[in-house]
DNA sequence: AAAGAGTTTGACCATTTGGTCCAGTTCACG
DNA sequence: CGTGAACTGGACCAAATGGTCAAACTCTTT
């Protein structure tokens, strides 16, 4: 494969076909428990072929991880300092929620990372993450003060918001297992405002 | 090893030291991103002497899990019917977050599991776990009716229960890189209790 | 102190794993 | 259509993995 050459028809479609098994694999197995044989079994390619196109099975990983971060910060970097503060807080948790009931495959794939101590991603999370956070967590502070919110700690009020939309795809088996035959998003979204709610008005 | 004998001084020892030892390598990486040699290592043994005390990798694993499942759902047991509705939650609720603190790697062993779909501890899920929670959510729905509590979906109520107070020692490195220098467990217990007191106060 | 049970480990094994090589095939384009 | 670049996959490799075995060592009991 070329270095600096646009890429061909066939590595823009082939590249994309990986990433997607390797979504797939990753996102049921963590980085360790997922072999290249299982990721070019599922993109329908012989081994070879999938390291034709990555380096190795690392770095399909982290082209994965690096493609994916950016999407899951978008709904906060949507929060608007100008909106009305519940409304806004209430519209990120909505979003959020939506992507775990959309794309919980991305979801999975950040809890293993996470949970196993985000060895390749850490010093995102320090970095861009802590940033982003710390920026939207002085807006929050700024609607508490002004009497346009109840008081919270505006950095453990995010980990609330992530903590419980992500249990819904992270923790999805259990939650299932749990509810018996009740589909969990028919319930979650109202509980989850209501619940936001009730924290957070004045 | 026998099989019906009373286990001798030095099984009961080694079991345990091989247990503690299968709790630090398990928790960190999930069953299958885990070896025999880690484990054995971590230990202080080698790698046959931990086989001669569990038949396989997959036995240490299953032992771990059964023995902590219990000690896992006992907080909710001791939710007690006759007691003072929103004080018996919150209650449970601070009994649960002690444990993420103080017993971070029990819960990270399940978290690992449950995400990549508890291949090994569905049936528990589905039986045990989903019968105690039943019972306890009548309990609930009962309270609500009684107008001794905001009216609450009580399935959901317990979900997002586990996923906040988990989420500290689920997500331990994601909260501590946003929150810096910031002890985690210094605000969390009193966000977590404003936050469930505001949903559960009439 | 002798004997049998219980414990330990070095050497070994088959399989799986991430990754390479190279010969062959397909494709884009002048 | 021809040619060089891009693509493909069977055979292969070294290391790691879960697990076995038998010989040796230690502990308890009589």
């Amino acid at each position: 494969m070329q270095k600096e050459q646009a890429p061909t028809r066939i590595q823009v479609k082939k590249r994309a076909t990986i990433l997607e098994a390797a979504l797939e694999v990753f996102s049921a197995q963590g980085f360790r428990g997922s072999t290249l044989h299982q990721i070019a079994a599922e993109a329908g390619l012989s081994k070879p072929n999938v390291l034709y196109y990555f380096a190795s099975k690392e770095a399909i990983y982290k082209a994965l991880l690096e493609r994916l971060l950016d999407t899951w910060q978008d709904p906060l970097r949507a929060l608007d300092p100008d909106g009305e503060p519940l409304e806004e807080i209430l519209s990120y948790i909505r979003r959020k929620l939506q992507m775990s009931r959309d794309f919980p495959r991305e979801s999975r794939l950040f809890a293993n990372e996470i949970v196993q101590g985000a060895p390749r991603i850490y010093a995102a999370l320090e970095g861009e993450l802590k940033a982003l956070v710390d920026e939207k967590a002085a807006v929050i502070d700024q609607w508490c003060a002004q009497g346009r919110l109840a008081r919270v700690h505006p950095h453990h009020l995010f980990f609330s918001i992530w903590a419980l939309t992500q249990h819904y795809a992270d923790f999805d088996v259990q939650v299932r297992a749990v509810l018996g035959t009740q589909e969990p998003f028919d319930a979650a979204p109202e509980f989850v405002e209501t619940l936001f709610r009730r924290t957070l008005s004045v």
